[in-house]
Parts: C-alpha cells; structure tokens; sequence
DNA sequence: GCCGTTATTGTACGATCGTTCAACAACGGC
DNA sequence: GCCGTTGTTGAACGATCGTACAATAACGGC
C-alpha cells in the first residue's frame, strides 16, 4: 500500500496574499452581518483561518478595518475612474460613464450601502478611519470636479465662442456640491427601497439637473 | 443636635417618566460615543441609575434602542410638521419653512447626523428597528409629497387657469424622489464637511431645483 | 535530508458584554 | 407608624470580546 500523501494542515502565503485575504474577509463580514460581523473570530473563520492570524498581519482589530475601508474606498474611486477612461473623449460621453457607473453594481447595492453605513459610523471615533478618509476622499472630490469643470467649460465656450470659458471656482464649487448631493441621494434612496425607481431614471435626473446648471451659468455670464 | 435628614439613597420616578429619561440618555450616549456607546453600563450610567433599572422598563436592549430610534424619528418629523405649521399658508411659505428647518438645528448637526448612521447601520439586522422604520418613515414621505403637490399644483394652475390643475402621481413620485435626495445629499454633505457650504445657500439650492421642476412640468403640459 | 525562518495555530487571559435575580427601600394609603 | 406595592439596586452569571504568546509546522535554501 502506497503511503499516504500527508495533506498539509495549512497553507503559508504571502504576507501581502494574506493581507488581502484578510481584508475581503473583513468586508464580506459587513456585508453579510453589519457591525455585528466585525469580530475577529467572525472575520478569521471568514477567511478560513485561525484567530490569532490577524494580529500577526496586522497590529489590531481598528488597522484591519481601516485597511479594509482604504480598499472598499479605493474599488469605488478606481471603478469610476475606469468608467471614465473606457468612454468616448467628449465630456458628456464621460459625465455619462460615471453616472452609469454611479447607478449599477456594484456600488448600487444594498450590501454595499450596508458596508458604507458601518464605516461611516465609525468614522468620529476611530482615527484610523479619518486618516483613511481624508486621504481617499480627495480623489473622488477631484473626480467629479474635473468632470463637472469640462463641461461647464464647454457649455461657457459655446454661448461666448469668442472669448475664454473659464468658469470661476465658485460656480464650479456650488456645482460640485449639488451634483454628488443629487448623486448620493438619489443612491441611498435607492438602495434603501430598491422597487420605487429604476437607476436609468437616476442618471437622466442628474443630467437634466447638469443641463439647466449650464444653462443657468451660461445665462448669469452673458448679463 | 437636630437629627440629620437622611438623604433618600434614589428616587422613584413613574415609568413613563423612566422610560423617557432612558431613551434620552441613550441617544446622548450615541451622540458622544457612537456605536460604542450603546452599552447598558455606559446607558445607565448616563442616565444615573444602576444597570439593572435598563431591563426593567424595556425587555431587552435593543428595544431601548428601537424606543430610541422611534423617538428619534418622531422628534425629527414633529419638528418640521411644527415649523410648516407656523409658516403662513402658501405652498411657497410652507416649502420655504420646510427647507429652512432641514438646514438648520437640530437636524443640521454632525452629532445628530452620527446618530443617524449608527441606526441605519442596524436596520438591516435588527427586526425591531425596521418595525419603528416601516411606522415612521411614512408619516415624512406624506409630509414632502403634500408640500410638493401643492406647489405643483398652483403651478399648474398659474400656467393653464382654465383647466384642472391636477398633478399625475407619476410626476409627483418623480419629484418627490427627486427633491428628497437633493435635500438628503446636502444635509449629509454640510454634516460631514460643514465648513464646505452655508445652510442658506442648500435652501436656494433646492428652490432652483424646485422652480425648474414647476417650468419643466408645466412645459410639457403646454405641449 | 536537514535547518532556519516565519507564517500559522490554538489556548489562555482579563475585560466587558447583556441579562438575571434576590434584596432593598421609597412612597402612598391607611 | 406600619404595610404593601413596586421602582431600584448591585452582585453574579455565562458568553464573547480583542489580544498575547508559546508551540507548531510549512517551505525555501543549502
């Protein structure tokens, strides 16, 4: 009889394997049992591995969720920026992509407002998660302003073609606010009571809303 | 000597009475420490009672939590029916009051915002709090779409006086998405970053808003 | 095939959690 | 002033929490 092939107990990974592991581990907890599912023993069975794993890969619980809000924050960011990149040049085309990106999965989800919510909540009382915010949410602020910024330039451009179409940073300012206003809401409300309208009736609101905002700039300019 | 007074080690309060104190304690354990603050000990030391008190007015916590949230939600609702109220009769009046007590405190506060997200975060976990969600959240729904129908409607009746002003429920649950997101999405932008924007300018935000959807609806009636 | 590195395990610890419950005491009725 | 009702106390319980740590074993280098 031929030995037995031994099975391993375990398998070693990569530091950075596992870290990543860890962190997928970590938001599909949240997803699965909100605040609740933040344990390290909900989390480390998750992962399939054992409790004591996560303090070797990272030095406590508050740096594992803060390592796991730093890539849910980078997955958005990165998928609307993506979304952008694969449209047609045209601002609209582009304004388009992100709209479209904004109202489908994965971020038009109920789980992954559910997600947002936890860390959210943490966001006053833990410092790693305002140090994760503060460094990833600029990047989406940038996002939408460099949108809104070419359209708004082209809308300029167009009613006064003979001189420049800057547009002042407060107009786009008071822009930036209402569209991921309109944006956010309109994505909680959905995400809260899926059934009462459908995500393309979402996009065209915030393009009716970007429309009468070129309107109205082009209008106060030519006074 | 005259004998001392002795001081009584506590005092009874009717239950009603408790019960009430209990759930301002909580949500002002909420608001200083977040989710972490819904502990019994950290509740009934706020509320200056001992730990035991907390199970005997509510069965167990997370009806505290759901008495909490109902009151919360009542408070909240009462507040703007109370300020629309007080406004004078015109749809523009009473619209007006309504923003202006959306923009303003209590509702406008980062504390209160902070409340907020610990409860959604519970929601979709917790059978009580959807029980106290399912029960109020209507009574806010009616509140909106009354003021917008209103408003809708004179401008219906501005535009074709002869004919009936009516309002196609499509357009109205069109609108009422509409402007509940642009008020949720700013209320939740100037709590998290209240430094970004005046609460004024969110009101003049939502009244543009407003003042188009009347053209737009009364525009296409024209047709 | 042995060895050193280190990823991984699993027990143990102290703290804190929600809940229970017997004892206590405040207060109204008489 | 005594009594019954019951609002209130605080110790105790078992469960679960995050973390520490010594033992283990997988795997690459030689």
């Amino acid at each position: 009889m031929a030995r037995a092939v031994r099975k391993p107990r375990f398998e070693r990974q990569l530091p950075e394997v596992r870290r990543q592991a860890l962190i997928a581990a970590t938001i599909e907890c949240l997803k699965r049992y909100g605040h609740e599912g933040l344990s390290i023993r909900t989390i480390s069975a998750q992962a399939g591995v054992s409790v004591g794993l996560i303090n070797h890969h990272f030095p406590n619980k508050d740096e594992l969720v803060a390592a796991a809000y730093r890539y849910f924050n980078a997955e958005l960011v990165g998928g609307m920026q993506a979304a952008v990149g694969r449209a047609r040049a045209t601002p609209q085309a582009r304004m388009r992509a992100f709209l479209n990106a904004s109202f489908s999965a994965p971020n038009l989800d109920a789980d992954t407002l559910a997600v947002w919510v936890v860390f959210w909540g943490m966001y006053r009382h833990s410092r790693p998660i305002q140090r994760v915010q503060r460094d990833t949410y600029q990047d989406y602020v940038r996002l939408v302003r460099g949108l809104l910024l070419q359209l708004l330039q082209q809308a300029n451009g167009r009613r006064r073609p003979q001189r420049s179409a800057a547009v002042s940073p407060a107009e786009l300012r008071r822009a930036a606010i209402g569209l991921t206003a309109l944006l956010d809401g309109l994505w909680l409300e959905w995400c809260l009571a899926p059934g009462t309208f459908r995500p393309a009736e979402a996009v065209k609101m915030c393009e009716v809303w970007i429309s009468s905002l070129c309107e109205h700039i082009a209008g106060e300019r030519r006074r």
